[in-house]
DNA sequence: ATTCGCACCTGAGTGC
DNA sequence: TGCACTCAGGTGCGAA
């Protein structure tokens, strides 16, 4: 469930679920869903059990459970990952690698799945650093306690741009960090440590919006052309936000297993062959970066 | 210091 | 039915 949209109504469905349980059970069922754990001198499961969670927030795609140790429990879903949310006993997710189980205080015990089909997500336990601006480092919903971890994310987190719908978000810097991009629009779109939370799905969509080629130079963008494009990914990933993120199968789901609505309004990512919404010319899909660019050949044009 | 290609993985779908 | 091949929403590493 990848992209800001998939990875947030995930964070919102942890949320009341997870903060102030216990973690009270640990099993790991594939080593290689702890790729982004830096086994320091305790092990994933030492750190986990009997620690009491805080809250649950995230930065672009980032996920991560602050602990009463005062660490965090970094969660990435990669390409196919999932947390799914169930009653102890129930039958086995496919695919599952990770399951916490966990003690609430008035919901009781739950099990958290972290199903995985290609391995390229992960959970970890990672040491939290302050941030450099001194603000929040991440979006954890309402609540402002000005809890110690609140100003603070996982050291593997820090080199990530803060993403579009972040309060702290700023744009002037992103304009000036584009302006300075000596590639194409959609790989700068696609860098995380430029703009975090957008994916292939929605830079696609964003372009299309904003009528840019995605291999437009970057530096080669008007300051208006940029503004308008950092408003049109802000505007479709709010709406795919509130259709529940995009599913194209019952790989990208939320904490039930639920999928979301947002593919019906894709008027890009997928649509090659069929008519563009705005001008009738067929939709187009290249190659690029070992995936797929779908664009308008006459809206989107190289300048 | 940047930018870019590729490795990391499994499973579903397609065509022969 | 089986096999070879393509495709998939991300990230980080090393090489240029």
């Amino acid at each position: 469930m990848p992209e800001l949209p998939e990875v947030e109504v995930v964070r919102a469905g942890l949320q009341p679920a997870v903060t102030d349980a216990v973690v009270t059970g640990v099993e790991i069922f594939d080593e290689r869903s702890l790729r982004r754990h830096v086994p320091a001198a305790e092990s994933f499961t030492a750190q986990l059990s009997g620690r009491r969670i805080l809250a649950a927030v995230r930065r672009g795609k980032f996920l991560w459970l602050p602990l009463d140790s005062g660490r965090a429990l970094v969660i990435h879903l990669g390409m196919s990952g999932q947390v799914l949310l169930r009653t102890p006993g129930a039958a086995a997710d496919r695919m599952l690698r990770i399951r916490l189980t966990l003690d609430h205080p008035t919901h009781g015990e739950l099990w958290v799945n972290f199903v995985d089909q290609r391995i390229f997500g992960s959970m970890a336990v990672d040491s939290l650093v302050a941030t450099t601006d001194g603000l929040p480092g991440g979006y954890w919903g309402t609540g402002e306690t000005d809890a110690a971890w609140q100003r603070r994310l996982p050291s593997q987190v820090a080199h990530i741009a803060r993403d579009p719908i972040d309060a702290s978000f700023s744009s002037s810097t992103f304009l000036a960090v584009l302006a300075r991009k000596n590639t194409g629009i959609k790989r700068a779109l696609l860098d995380q440590n430029v703009i975090s939370g957008i994916g292939n799905i929605y830079a696609d969509e964003a372009l299309f919006a904003a009528r840019i080629h995605y291999e437009q130079p970057a530096a080669s963008l008007s300051r208006a052309k940029a503004t308008a494009l950092l408003a049109a990914v802000r505007a479709i990933l709010h709406r795919a936000l509130a259709e529940g993120g995009t599913s194209f199968d019952a790989q990208y789901v939320n904490v039930n297993g639920q999928s979301g609505y947002f593919a019906h309004s894709l008027e890009a990512y997928g649509r090659q062959g069929a008519p563009c919404s705005r001008c009738g010319t067929l939709i187009v899909r290249e190659q690029f970066m070992n995936r797929g660019s779908h664009f308008c050949p006459r809206c989107q044009r190289l300048r």
